[in-house]
DNA sequence: GTGATTGCAAACCTTTTGCACGCCA
DNA sequence: TGGCGTGCAAAAGGTTTGCAATCAC
């Protein structure tokens, strides 16, 4: 599908340049490790993964850059229940499961999901952006008596 | 469906006794506030309503005892985007519509997101226990023009 | 009686904000 | 050059934790 190449951040400086947001390096740095990722890291993740090429940053940075893609709609802020914010950089269309004991979430795709179809109760009141079926429950690793 | 009465009540205590969680007056409180409640209250929102008639509680027994709630499946924590937890004591199964605006948590029902199948690539490798659509976008009330 | 629960205070952690400097356009 | 973006420091905000006193069972 997509590939952590000069096309993805072609296309990264492009869409900067329409917004009118300046291409600093601690941008740069940020977008290139993020592409590809399909976790769903917090600031302080993102942060430790950039400090090591990019020592100079700082945690503020990287929490206002994560902001600031988000708001332009590069990456996405994860629904979640209570810790850290994570974002995900993935923008395609998937759906989550969110194990209660350690936080992980498995990201999954679903065509069925894609194409459930909003109520017009709600068409009525609220513009939809979008859409996706979030599970709760116990993942395999927790769900094994072996690892407590 | 669920009216604010002694049923509710009764049904709690009767819980409470049998998970071995002791019946405080604090907790009884808590419980009577958020009975009926259909809205996603903060911590800090429930606090602010119970201090009215139990002025003596704290804000640290408030978080203590809606986490323990939420532990034994009295209430849920809801998904939230980073700002502070949101409660829902409304167990019965319902999706949410989120405005990326004002915040605001729009509750809906419907069958049909209620009968969606897990697909077994989830269900081979997590154990779903809570299953909810999701939606993000624009309430009536942020779209209007009006409104600032 | 005794163990859970509470209230207070402090600690903790994450995220935001103010401000001066520096860099991108 | 002008203004946005960064880094630092401080503030803010929310949640958790330690502890002694209290209360439910």
């Amino acid at each position: 599908m997509h590939n952590k190449s000069e096309s993805g951040l072609q296309s990264f400086i492009e869409r900067c340049r329409r917004y009118g947001l300046k291409l600093t390096p601690q941008r740069i740095a940020l977008y290139t490790i993020l592409d590809g990722v399909k976790t769903h890291p917090t600031a302080k993740e993102v942060y430790d993964e950039i400090v090591k090429e990019y020592p100079h940053i700082s945690i503020d940075t990287v929490n206002r850059t994560l902001n600031t893609l988000a708001e332009y709609g590069f990456i996405d802020v994860v629904e979640g229940y209570g810790e850290p914010k994570r974002f995900d950089p993935d923008r395609e269309s998937h759906h989550h499961a969110h194990c209660i004991i350690c936080g992980t979430i498995i990201d999954f795709q679903n065509n069925r999901y894609d194409e459930l179809e909003i109520p017009k109760e709600i068409t009525r009141k609220f513009s939809v952006l979008h859409k996706r079926v979030v599970l709760n429950g116990i993942c395999g690793d927790c769900d094994n008596p072996r690892k407590s």
